[in-house]
DNA sequence: TTCAGGATGAGACTCATTCTCAATAAGGAA
DNA sequence: TTCCTTATTGAGAATGAGTCTCATCCTGAA
């Protein structure tokens, strides 16, 4: 599993005719291993904190492969700083906010999918991705 | 309308405790009278462009005043700058923007709407607000 | 093992937005 | 209307996430 991993992301490296080093893999299991919602900032010092040292500019530069390479997902909270999450099985999904707690719930919904397909289809478009996310707060009893 | 436009400013400043001045006037009316989807900048050359000189800084903060009372609609395309739009009649929209083009497309739909709190209150939430952006590129017949 | 050229780290840079603070002006009081 | 307190303003400095530069380092094909 974990070399199953590995392999794919050397093969995206391959494929991007980008060379594999160290720094990479880090940035890589730095991300795989947290499914929280981190921001660049959070990720690089994490890897710091192992004693590691490398870049700012290093993290940036494999986020933007792993993102492009859908290994890993960006969001944008709102708040200034993109958060990246791994992506290992693919399965896409949209994000609330709690307003109160600041709390990120991931949610699903197949019928949202389709009527957002839908809605751009009948405007002529096709949709790409997309960008959803709920702002809420708690429901009082 | 217009008048009636003045008077809701006027209002929101008021129980905001904030004065009502030029500047302030100058900057809600550069928004309000274009529909287009337009950044700070843009909205800060436009009015100085008029021969009036307001700074950068006073714009920033009028628009938070807007957005904070609903005047003015917030968001953010994901390209660094946030984008700003009257709500004059409170017609609420989300947006799809093309890929291909950067054209910003509005739509509403109120099945979507229904939705989304559907999903919200099967998770104890309530929709507050919500960011909705499809990105989309043109269907090819 | 060699070595061309891609990758890295440190820090400079960008650019949208926010902050600072001296000078200005709104608007209530007289 | 004038005065006076205090909010507001403008210019530019500061901030902060993210990007770029470039000398040095390291990967990986031969």
């Amino acid at each position: 599993m974990a070399s199953k991993l590995k392999n794919i992301f050397k093969e995206i490296l391959k494929k991007e005719g980008l060379r594999y080093t160290q720094q990479r893999q880090l940035v890589w299991d730095e991300i795989k291993n947290s499914h929280d919602h981190r921001d660049a900032e959070n990720i690089y010092m994490c890897i710091r904190n192992n004693g590691v040292i490398v870049s700012r500019a290093t993290v940036y530069r494999t986020i933007d492969v792993l993102v492009k390479n859908r290994l890993v997902r960006k969001m944008d909270v709102g708040d200034g700083r993109n958060r990246f999450e791994p992506r290992l099985n693919d399965d896409h999904h949209d994000h609330m906010i709690c307003e109160n707690t600041g709390d990120i719930i991931e949610f699903f919904n197949e019928e949202l999918e389709i009527l957002q397909e839908k809605i751009a289809n009948d405007h002529g478009y096709t949709v790409v991705r997309h960008v959803h996310q709920l702002f809420v707060k708690p429901l009082t009893k």
